[in-house]
DNA sequence: ACCCAGGTGGCCC
DNA sequence: GGGCCACATGGG
């Protein structure tokens, strides 16, 4: 494959940033808790709630299933939104004890109530080991500033970078990982242009 | 006091 | 198919 677009933005981003060896988690099954915990809500909110989760020893689809959802809600309350992701977690710990994981399709989990388009990738990429690209809103709003496509949904862009990029496992990882540190630090819905590492790629920075 | 965060489901049209 | 809303905590 030749070199294209999306191999400069990842070069210059891995240049920039790192590695980062995400997922960051020590199982698989603490990759799904956190996959639903963070749903629009900020990693350090959801670390809190892991490391109570571990402290009081639950980090197991049997034991969540078996702590009523009061003190649940006490220990997952740093993640917000807690009373929907105490029934999201038991819907998918269900599922989860239930099924031979090598086995998990994209169709199941999505059919999971909690369980949408980026939680399932992210799922079947960072636990699963699946060749899926995760997108986020980042991802999408990335793309559309530096001009790689206008206003797609989430199926086309996925489609996007699936089909531009070498199918390698490291390389959705670590690409999804790095983008997420640019959204975090600087392609926010207010961009920080001055010191972004993909400056010149980006229709906001080149305006300025 | 705002704005934002590694979304999702339910409703409406 | 897209647009709007509720859901909730914590940090800048």
């Amino acid at each position: 494959m030749k070199k294209n677009k999306l191999i400069k933005i990842y070069n210059k981003l891995l240049d920039h940033f790192g590695r980062q060896y995400w997922w960051p988690a020590d199982t698989p099954f603490e990759v799904m808790v956190g996959a639903i915990l963070t749903q629009q809500t900020s990693w350090t909110n959801v670390e809190k709630a892991i490391a109570e989760l571990k402290k009081e020893r639950l980090l197991s689809p049997r034991k969540i299933l078996r702590t009523p959802a009061s003190k649940l809600h006490k220990i997952i309350r740093s993640s917000g939104y807690y009373k929907q992701k105490e029934k999201k977690l038991k819907i998918f710990c269900r599922f989860l004890i239930n099924i031979d994981r090598a086995s998990i399709t994209r169709t199941q989990l999505l059919s999971l109530w909690g369980i949408g388009r980026e939680t399932a990738d992210s799922i079947l990429l960072y636990a699963l080991g699946k060749p899926i690209f995760v997108v986020d809103a980042y991802t999408i709003r990335i793309g559309e500033r530096v001009g790689l496509f206008k206003a797609e949904g989430y199926e086309h862009v996925r489609e996007y970078f699936e089909s531009n990029l070498p199918r390698r496992l490291t390389l959705y990882k670590e690409y999804h990982a790095l983008l997420v540190e640019l959204g975090k630090n600087y392609c926010k819905p207010k961009p920080l242009c001055d010191s972004c590492p993909i400056n010149r790629l980006c229709q906001f920075c080149e305006v300025r």
